[in-house]
RNA sequence: GGGCGCGUCGCACAGCAUGGACCAGUGCCCCGGAUUCCUAAUCCGGUUGACGUGGGUUCAAAUCCCACCGCGCCCGCCA
């Protein structure tokens, strides 16, 4: 592309507004005309004072030679350029083999990313309505990996609050103290085994039902969260909060989620950052005392979307309020890292404003930057709630996908070892999981649907794994046989339409994978996979590789590049690569 | 009421940032075909569209602007 940029530059010379960055915003790869970039030459004709297709004409009889470039024409007011398609894929294939895992990867920036996603609150086991926020937030955290930066993924841990707290408050009580009602929620299940987060998480949308309607619950519940954010209490309610989490996370494992560092929030309390920032509110420029002694700040310079337009960030009790303590948070993220990105449902995006509302008043002028995604809802419409149990647990729908995919292994491969199969089970389900959520646009809401979730064919995870196994597959074959692959392939040897195609894929990626970045736009890299595997099943189904003569060694390493880049493709996205399915 | 987001074949999505060959691409569904040949979780062919509505800007609008309609979410001394 950058040779082709020189040569319109040059031509174009003495063109107004013809410079090196209209050109290049106009420059693309054509889409379904076959022809590999294409540029419009309106403007340039315009400002010429020319007819279009006559300059267009004129341009590309005036261009000169450019490397890598067989063919240039106009067509209407277009000009195209064509690429050796020989030059374009020894070119592709040396850069994927001399680059290997880093194909598609930037040069190391040397810059530190902070990527804070899921920190769901340690109250329940993991349902599927929060599992969109850990797979966008781990599969944001490989992208900037691959775009060079130093990636440090965060959670969050709420164990301040009362929601918090409801889980501490009733295990805390001998069990012949629980409401009949809450008590009811623990019949039929087993202490012993069920993991912790199913087991403690029972009662918890039963006491959020019991405190709403009784008041000296609730008054408890509510003395029980101020004791924890004063420290008391603190070891008790820490023990349960991490076996909530330790199940949590073994859930997420399941989908490869996993995380650098975990951030108590309670931690930002006792070590007196939470004070200061108290302390630096108080003597900030909106500041306001409301009549009982709670402490705000007057956000109508701000415009935020709240009707009485005030944040209150210290309760008249003196205790903090869930955006002072993630003012503290963000402080001490920026003093660590030089990019802080928060993943956060579109319902908190007035949280989000009032942070940086809050963070403009204490003087702060770094930001994070927010990845704001919709809802996963029920089949019927409606939000999944924990508190009010409507939810599917991510352990039940792998649980169900892992069964399909087992069903589906045995039936091919009836002779395979159980452990294999299921070993293959688990690698397909969940990535049929993780790439059924991440191929959607984050901002566009999604409502659930068991079939669709459970898909191992058309535009899934397994159709990326396949390809792979397929391309593995082949690869083991010609090496139990003895066949050679070409270090240097020719390709004059590639020349059918679908290794064409192939070949434009793969040496798309780069390209893919750095707007993806720049984006955040982690649904692109799934289209990408998707179209990948596309063009490597076609050739693979097109063209014969072990049994085909000359041109043997030279697909072979097209065979190779293409498992390489569906390789990188599956790590980028947390799928695993299988040998065989 | 105010704010944010979404609205594209029957269903589910991509394309919108940077308008350009888009009489719009993909998957599912439906119909028909392909396995003596490297894995048929695949491939090939067929049917399916007022890009929510109306206006505007432009040589050019799914893409930008305005209004309206529909849906979702938010507007707590909850998190």
């Amino acid at each position: 592309m950058a040779p082709v940029v020189e040569a319109l530059l040059h031509a174009l010379s003495g063109v107004p507004g013809a410079d090196r960055a209209a050109i290049e915003r106009l420059l693309d790869t054509a889409g379904g005309t076959g022809w590999d970039l294409a540029i419009p030459v309106h403007r340039f004709a315009a400002a010429a004072k020319k007819a279009p297709n006559d300059f267009a004409t004129e341009l590309a009889a005036s261009l000169p030679d450019t490397p890598g470039v067989a063919r240039r024409f106009a067509v209407g007011a277009y000009v195209n350029f064509e690429a050796d398609p020989a030059w374009l894929a020894e070119r592709t294939l040396a850069m994927v083999t001399a680059l290997g895992d880093r194909y598609g990867c930037a040069a190391p920036t040397g810059r530190t990313v902070c990527v804070e996603h899921t920190s769901a609150n340690p109250n329940a086991p993991f349902h599927i309505g929060r599992v969109r926020n850990a797979l966008l937030g781990d599969t944001l955290a490989r992208i900037e990996r691959a775009a060079g930066h130093t990636v440090t993924t965060q959670y969050y841990v709420d164990d301040i609050g009362r929601q918090s707290a409801m889980v501490t408050w009733i295990w805390s009580k001998p069990r012949e103290a629980w409401p009949p009602e809450i008590a009811a929620t623990l019949e039929g299940g087993a202490e012993t085994e069920e993991r912790a987060d199913h087991w403690l998480g029972r009662p918890y949308p039963a006491v959020a039902a019991y405190v709403k309607s009784h008041p000296e619950a609730a008054a408890e519940l509510g003395e029980l969260g101020d004791r924890l954010e004063r420290g008391e209490d603190l070891p008790a309610h820490r023990r349960f909060c991490e076996a909530i989490l330790g199940g949590m996370l073994e859930s997420l494992r399941r989908v490869h989620v996993t995380f650098d560092e975990f951030v108590w929030e309670s931690s930002l309390i006792h070590d007196g950052s939470v004070d200061a920032v108290i302390g630096r509110l108080r003597s900030a420029p909106h500041f306001v005392r409301e009549e009982n002694g709670a402490l705000a700040i007057d956000t109508k310079s701000y415009g935020l979307p709240k009707e009485d337009e005030r944040a209150v960030f210290l309760r008249g009790n003196g205790t903090s309020l869930y955006p002072t303590r993630d003012v503290a948070y963000h402080l001490q993220k920026f003093g660590r890292f030089e990019r802080v990105v928060d993943v956060l449902g579109q319902d908190h995006l007035l949280h989000a404003r009032t942070l940086e509302a809050l963070l403009a008043e204490i003087g702060e002028s770094r930001r994070p930057e927010f990845l704001l995604y919709q809802y996963i809802t029920l089949p019927g419409g409606g939000r999944m709630s924990t508190r009010k149990g409507t939810v599917v647990w991510l352990d039940t729908l792998l649980d169900e996908a892992i069964d399909r995919a087992r069903a589906e292994v045995v039936r091919r491969h009836p002779e395979l070892p159980a452990g294999e199969a299921e070993q293959i089970a688990v690698a397909v389900a969940s990535g049929a999981i993780r790439y059924h959520i991440v191929r959607v646009a984050a901002d566009k809401a999604v409502a659930f649907q068991w079939e669709d979730a459970l898909s191992f064919e058309g535009r899934s995870g397994p159709f990326v794994q396949y390809a792979y196994a397929r391309a593995t597959s082949l690869l083991r074959k010609a090496e139990a046989e003895g066949v050679a692959t070409s270090a240097a392939p020719k390709g004059t040897e590639l020349s059918t339409p679908g290794e064409r195609d192939l070949l434009r894929v793969l040496a798309r990626f780069p390209s893919v994978v750095a707007a993806a970045a720049r984006t955040a736009h982690v649904h692109s890299i799934a289209g990408y996979g998707h179209d990948l595997a596309e063009a490597f099943n076609r050739f693979y189904q097109s063209t014969p590789v072990l049994k085909s003569d000359s041109e043997r060694a030279s697909r072979l390493a097209l065979v190779a590049a293409s498992r390489q880049v569906l390789a990188n493709t599956l790590e980028m996205l947390g799928l695993e690569r299988l040998d065989r399915m």
